[in-house]
DNA sequence: TGACAGTAGTTGTCATAACACCAATCTGCT
DNA sequence: AGCAGATTGGTGTTATGACAACTACTGTCA
């Protein structure tokens, strides 16, 4: 009996990609988490709201508009804002005409540290990722997966 | 100041593709896990175990092969077994001539909970993943990534 | 046969994620 | 004015993940 006689694992194409998208995400986030916390001390969640707020206009963002973009948290993120303030790399401000709501906005030591960190990371995906498909495989993975985002 | 400008944005085509990657697996994953979650009660951490242990031989694997093999866990399997052992989906039992290890291995009531929700777990994948890719894609990305498994 | 290093799995502890609920504020309507 | 309902963000609690000890067992070598 082989594994594609299994009508539970039926070897389709589609299978393969999902696969490979799969273990290829995990192994890469596994990776460069270890690093960044190696590097700089903190995980992929941090870069995640550094990132989104040093693309973003410059006096930040709402809680909502982060938890939107935002691709690791979608909850939690009230506490995780907590530590990175805590930490000195962002800053909670008064947003003018609405007291309920809180600007979330990059400080200048957060600035820097995502700019390290952001680069050592890229350079870590380019590694792990990036120099492991040809030009060709990379254009068409690009294309293929482009609609997901 | 165009996005392609700044340094630390890079517009390159690997970073393209590996954003691909990335909300792919994002998205996809969380729907997935929403939709098992409703309809088996268990999260993708216990689908992916009862996936391993399927796929293995008949009397099981170690908890060390489990946790070679495993996608998603690489800590905490001995509670996250415990949850699974408690739900009577798979039982330990003792190795012959070794007392230190347990084989894990699927119950009948894990074999068909697995089978239901890996099918439809599979029809998921298939509509939100298969679907939205030429088959085209679906070779062109199975072939780029297959290097990662 | 007994010391000892290595192995298998578990447990303790703490940090973080998930989920449901809550308080304050705002908006539109009357 | 003032009330209903929506919106914004936070809090309490539970579940899960990470990491480091720890226990029990095995095999080896003198």
């Amino acid at each position: 009996m082989e594994p594609t006689d299994d009508p539970t694992r039926p070897a389709t194409l589609w299978n393969d990609a999902w696969r490979g998208v799969l273990f290829a995400s995990a192994r890469v986030l596994r990776i460069a988490e270890a690093d960044l916390i190696a590097r700089e001390g903190f995980p992929l969640t941090w870069l995640d709201v550094l990132a989104q707020l040093y693309d973003a206009p410059e006096d930040g963002l709402r809680m909502q508009e982060l938890e939107a973009r935002a691709l690791f948290t979608r909850s939690g993120l009230t506490r995780l804002v907590d530590r990175i303030e805590a930490a000195g790399l962002v800053r909670r401000e008064r947003v003018s005409g609405d007291r309920r709501g809180v600007r979330v906005v990059l400080t200048a030591e957060g600035r820097r540290r995502h700019d390290t960190a952001f680069g050592d990371h890229i350079r870590l995906i380019e590694r792990e990722f990036g120099r492991r498909l040809t030009p060709d495989q990379q254009m068409a993975v690009a294309d293929a997966l482009g609609r997901f985002w």
